[in-house]
RNA sequence: GGCGACGUAGCCAAGUGGUAAGGCGGAGGUCUGCAAAACCUCUAUGCAGCGGUUCAAAUCCGCUCGUCGCCUCCA
């Protein structure tokens, strides 16, 4: 398996530190409002190279931090007259209750920036014993210049960066680019005693003080998006290691913007839609296949007409399961068939498109490729559902019908692709409606035999107005619901 | 100004040396009582442009043009 490092700018085969052992550490939001569309990029993505790296056998420890006090929560906090701490906790539950919608996992720990002070004092300490840091007026900062590889994961030297000269005078520094560790307390700020004073964490301690917590001094994996490669993610290296003398981590993963009409979205922009807004507009599966449906290293931009094609492409994956899984109901195959009777051929094509899918992933989580080969195993049902037209008592043809439906469900579940993600309100698979489905299409079929189109008709419209489509198979009519 | 990424059909998007995946959209056809769904066929002699290397280039090299990003809080 290959994974892009972002730090040596190549390709790497990916050989955890302690195999099977993955120790994964996500960069997570900062709760002050409801997270937009870009922001829940990373998160899919994230998710995804997650359930992938379990798919191939790794056994990783995920997390992902949430970052509950900054100075963005504390403007929120003086704008709408609650508290820091109340307006962190809101947004902590929007940002739960969203991604639930979009079936990400939660981590195996969220860690909060305000419950680990004390981590942070002891790292801030270790950094300031070691001459990597220096206490100003209760303000602490960590000295870029006493650590000799700073710039190396972005790319850039510390000379270029001064001659950029945008970064904030402040005469209290010894170098224009040192940045602060731990802030002193502003009159009406939160704070939090330390060693040096009232105050809270600069952001860029709070991720490696959490991870080194958690995780460990030397972990797998830190991702996030490119934006946070400078500073965040090159301060944090720095801190980490001027602290621990240890790599801090193996693989850095960066993903893509999302974009609108070829820009950043962003806040400070105001180009940007939040989860919820585009919830309102589009389904969570057509949402994450839009968001899969580029490279995550590249930009993906955010246009009516390419969800309304996520949401096409996903509906015809979905039709294809649903019209295979009825028209096994109809032809009765045994629920607990292996497949294993299927046909010769049929065993080797699903052999194929699930190495082809792997290839795609093992090839630093290709999933607008690993997306093809769900089409592929579209296609390929519906030439077997040809063929079983054909042949209705050939139950091998029926296996191997069942063999790509399990198959496009296990790929599909790896992706995080859960085709309930899709479904309404309504529980369909209920019985009852079931049953009374049944005796509609039933009478149907009998008004049918008499060529009464008139009533045939009647039912199959009346169902569609309340969103029930009837098709009329070979095999038999099957209903779906559409949304 | 420094550093970096990208430019593939009407749209989206794979493809990093061997002769252009896949999806969406569009056109025609098959099936059907009619539909729906699905299937079949067609939809890039071409990969921003110009040079170069090679038996062979979307893929490697150089230049040009264009777009975007980071350098400041930002996913």
């Amino acid at each position: 398996m290959k994974i892009y490092n972002t730090i040596t700018r190549e390709k790497e085969e990916f050989v955890p530190l302690n195999s099977p052992h993955v120790l994964y550490y996500n960069c997570g939001p900062t709760v002050y409002d409801y997270f937009h569309i870009g922001n829940a990029r990373n998160f899919v993505v994230a998710d995804t190279i997650r359930r992938y790296l379990e798919y191939r056998g790794f056994k990783v420890r995920f997390i992902q931090n949430l970052t509950d006090i900054d100075d963005k929560i504390i403007k929120k906090a003086k704008e709408e007259g609650i508290t820091a701490k109340e307006v962190a906790e809101k947004y902590t539950a929007v940002y739960f209750e969203q991604t639930g919608k979009l079936g990400i996992r939660t981590a195996d720990m969220h860690p909060k920036a305000t419950e680990n002070i004390p981590q942070m004092h002891a790292l801030i300490k270790t950094l300031i014993e070691k001459g990597h840091a220096y206490v100003v007026d209760g303000d602490v900062y960590f000295s870029v210049r006493s650590f000799p590889s700073y710039g190396s994961l972005s790319g850039k030297n510390i000379e270029d960066l001064q001659e950029g000269a945008r970064v904030d005078v402040d005469e209290r520094k010894k170098d224009p680019l040192d940045f602060a560790l731990w802030k002193a307390a502003k009159p009406g700020e939160p704070a939090w005693e330390s060693p040096w004073g009232p105050g809270r964490p600069g952001w860029h301690i709070e991720c490696s003080a959490m991870s080194i917590a958690h995780l460990g001094e030397s972990i797998d994996i830190h991702s996030g998006a490119t934006d946070l490669i400078f500073p965040h993610h090159e301060n944090e290296r720095a801190q980490s290691e001027a602290a621990t003398g240890k790599p801090f981590v193996k693989y850095w993963l960066h993903n893509g913007f999302l974009n609108i009409n070829n820009q950043k979205m962003s806040k400070s922009l105001g180009n940007f839609f939040t989860i919820n807004q585009v919830l309102e507009r589009y389904d969570p599966l057509s949402v994450k296949f839009f968001l899969l449906s580029a490279h995550y290293r590249h930009p993906l931009d955010y246009t009516e007409e390419n969800m309304a094609t996520a949401q096409s492409a996903s509906r015809r994956i979905l039709n294809a399961l649903e019209t295979v899984d009825k028209l096994i109901k109809i032809n009765a195959v045994q629920e607990n068939s292996t497949g294993l009777s299927a046909p010769e051929f049929a065993r080797e094509k699903w052999v194929n498109f699930r190495r082809v899918f792997e290839d795609a992933m093992d090839d630093d989580f290709n999933t607008a490729k690993a997306l093809s080969v769900l089409h592929d195993i579209v296609s390929e049902i519906h030439e077997t559902r040809k063929a079983v037209s054909n042949a209705p008592q050939d139950a091998a043809l029926l296996d191997a019908l069942k063999l790509y439906r399990n198959l496009l469900l296990e790929l599909l579940g790896i992706l995080g692709l859960d085709p309930t993600l899709a479904s309404g309100k309504v529980d369909f698979n209920d019985k009852i409606i079931g049953e009374l489905m049944q005796i509609l299409i039933d009478i149907r079929k009998l008004a049918r035999a008499k060529k009464d189109f008139i009533i045939a008709d009647e039912i199959r419209n009346r169902l569609n107005n309340i969103s029930i489509t009837l098709e009329d198979h070979p095999q038999g009519t099957i209903w779906k619901h559409k949304k």
